[in-house]
RNA sequence: GGACCCGUAGCUCAAUUGGAUAGAGCAUCUGACUACGGAUCAGAAGGUUUGGGGUUCGAAUCCCUACGGGUCCGCCA
């Protein structure tokens, strides 16, 4: 747990203000503090609406008696105002100054650890398709939050759950079979997971030719659909799959191989990255025994010999668990996969499942009955539940060959990059090599932060043009201003060492901030609270959208005021230390959305 | 039929979770380059926060309602 240390200083004084000016203990939490507004001189707000029936007086004698008691009290409060109700109180230089000191000697976002433990569990693809822009918000998300989570001082373990079973697998293996001829990603030139789509295609293809023919011989629609000889050989294979039929088993292994070094390959560029991997095709047995142990338990009833659990006392409907057959269903492998983690992490604390809007009513489902199951971790499960991605054509949809594929989506965006550099960089002496990566490094950023920056739980709409943008509101602006920087500390010449020895010499003469300058800091100051925020609302964009507004303070803070051509030597090294501190600081929270940045572009 | 999510500038998104005159980017217009890096900065214009009620010192935010957009509700995965 983060506290803002500016508001930890104030919190005991106001406490005390409470308690001798209106006789009133003081709830900790009834005291909002906010951020002073432009318009306003002062720096830490507090409104004292909340307070007048305890003080017995107006808003603005209220605001003023406080006022009066913390500029009095508290050191850091060099004076204030009221206007309304609202207490504005100016904060000394001293203590902003004593910030930027430490911001410079350490990592400001990086909480000490906490020695707990969290599971994050992101993008779980199928094994039939390649990945597609949905699996990149997906991706970034995760990742992203469990680096946030990571910074923010906690143990992760980030899994993901790969489908590699099921009757959708053995649709790519009947298509590739029959119309394959032995084709390889070797002698296709095709990624591994690519081809495999590609039978997947194919087998809908053939299939809904197959039912056209049926039906026009006189057979009603649904049945067409289950005798269609394709389906039936689809089906026919599964069950040889779950007979452990050696020649199929081959088959299936020889293309999901197929498939993973096509998703690997993908999953490289996009920069993401996993401790541990679950195959539902070992995972799908799980969690028939904690069911039947739930229905011995009386958690779970049983009706027409399938078992059920009632969640209408809950507001929800009932749910088969266990079918009439014995098999289980997708409910009863997730309540499996969850028990077999907390048994495998005995640490584990939070396990936390990335994963889109449309299975809210999946988890709620999930967490009832792990709760009514009688685990104690039940309440730690949470489900980050991340909107659609639209396109301004529309909804993606596979059947209409809508989609945006992911390797060509990041392959679109990094040639945008280049295009762009080309033209405004002064990169001549950067080798071929050095400048593919950055160019890589650009157009990646371009895409993570435009699908970061938006709130995960709304659905957004996806604009190829803005998502390569490099300018405004972008992942390449914040690299700009990083890279502005570092060459600024180049010139200056020295290590960062010796700009914070600088910021010690300028601590004892730079009498005032300058308005510009006070900006930066203070959005500097709030960063560990956002952090901390983003952490534990599982939500990288306000981190995301922090980070912007910092370095575009930065940006104006840099075109108005001299900092290599200040000719006082104190001025000149805090300038310097309050750079080097917004680019270290960029830096971290950059890696925490899994952006690079790069020293030069 | 039931449940859930969303609706903010022309467009894409913010708004410290109930606080001050609702802010950014893009697009449009105006200005700043023999540059501490112009992928930048300064400024203008752009709003009945979908409509209507309510709660209170105070509502984009909470409640009700209507409209609009989306999702889920299978002995599928």
């Amino acid at each position: 747990m983060y506290h803002d240390p500016l508001h930890a200083k104030l919190l005991p004084a106001l406490q005390r203000a409470f308690e001798e000016l209106f006789g009133h203990a003081l709830d900790p939490k009834a005291i909002g503090f906010q951020h002073t507004r432009p318009e306003f001189e002062g720096d830490v707000t507090i409104n004292v609406f909340p307070f007048l029936k305890i003080s017995g007086k107006g808003p603005e004698p209220t605001a003023t008696a406080i006022g009066e008691y913390l500029q009095r009290e508290v050191p850091e409060v060099e004076r204030f105002n009221v206007v309304k109700g609202f207490l504005n109180l100016v904060i000394a230089d001293a203590y902003w100054l004593g910030f930027l000191k430490e911001a410079g000697e350490k990592d400001i976002l990086q909480f000490p650890s906490a020695g707990r433990q969290v599971m994050v569990e992101y993008s779980s693809p199928n094994t039939n398709k390649p990945l597609h822009l949905g699996h990149l918000r997906n991706n970034f998300l995760g990742h992203s939050v469990s680096r946030i989570l990571q910074a923010a001082g906690n143990d992760v373990v980030r899994v993901q759950v790969i489908n590699d079973r099921g009757i959708h697998i053995c649709k790519s293996m009947v298509a590739w079979q029959q119309f394959g001829n032995g084709e390889t990603p070797e002698s296709s030139g095709l990624k591994g997971d690519k081809l495999v789509g590609k039978y997947y295609v194919e087998f809908d293809k053939a299939y809904k030719q197959q039912i056209g023919t049926l039906v026009g011989d006189g057979m009603a629609k649904e049945e067409a659909e289950k005798q269609a000889p394709l389906m039936k050989e689809a089906q026919e294979m599964l069950l040889k799959w779950e007979a452990n039929d050696p020649q199929v088993r081959a088959l299936w292994q020889r293309m999901n191989g197929w498939v993973y070094s096509g998703f690997d390959a993908t999953y490289t560029r996009m920069g993401v990255e996993f401790d541990k991997l679950y195959y539902e095709s070992q995972t799908y047995v799980l969690g028939k025994e904690d069911v039947k142990k739930g229905l011995a338990q009386g958690v779970f009833y049983e009706k027409d010999g399938a078992v059920w659990v009632d969640n209408t006392a809950e507001g929800l409907d009932e749910k088969v668990l266990l079918r009439r057959d014995g098999t289980s269903v997708y409910m009863t492998q997730d309540i499996g996969t969850a028990i077999k983690r907390f048994d495998e992490f005995p640490g584990l604390e939070q396990l936390i499942y990335v994963v889109g809007n449309e299975q809210d009513y999946h988890f709620k489902v999930l967490f009832i009955i792990l709760k009514k199951l009688g685990f104690t971790w039940a309440d730690e499960l949470h489900h980050l539940s991340y909107g659609m991605v639209d396109l301004p054509s529309g909804k993606m949809k596979s059947r209409e060959g809508t989609v945006v594929d992911a390797d060509d989506l990041m392959e679109e965006v990094v040639l945008e990059a280049r295009k762009a550099g080309e033209e405004l960089s002064k990169l001549d002496d950067f080798s071929d090599a050095e400048k593919d990566a950055l160019y890589e490094m650009i157009g990646l950023a371009a895409l993570k932060y435009f699908l970061l920056k938006v709130d995960p739980k709304k659905r957004m709409l996806f604009d190829p043009a803005a998502s390569i943008d490099l300018q405004g509101h972008t992942g390449p602006f914040i690299q700009y201003t990083y890279a502005r920087i570092r060459s600024l500390l180049r010139k200056a010449g020295g290590s960062d060492d010796q700009m914070i020895r600088r910021s010690e010499n300028g601590n004892a003469s730079t009498a005032t901030l300058l308005p510009e300058e006070r900006t930066v800091i203070k959005l500097l100051h709030q960063l560990p609270a956002v952090l901390s925020d983003a952490a534990a609302k599982l939500d990288p964009s306000s981190l995301a959208n922090h980070s912007y507004e910092l370095v575009k303070a930065y940006n104006g803070f840099y075109q108005s005021v001299p900092v290599l051509k200040e000719e006082d030597d104190a001025k000149r090294g805090f300038r310097l230390a309050l750079s080097a501190a917004v680019a270290q600081a960029t830096k971290k929270a950059m890696w925490c959305l899994g952006i690079d940045v790069p020293e030069r572009m």
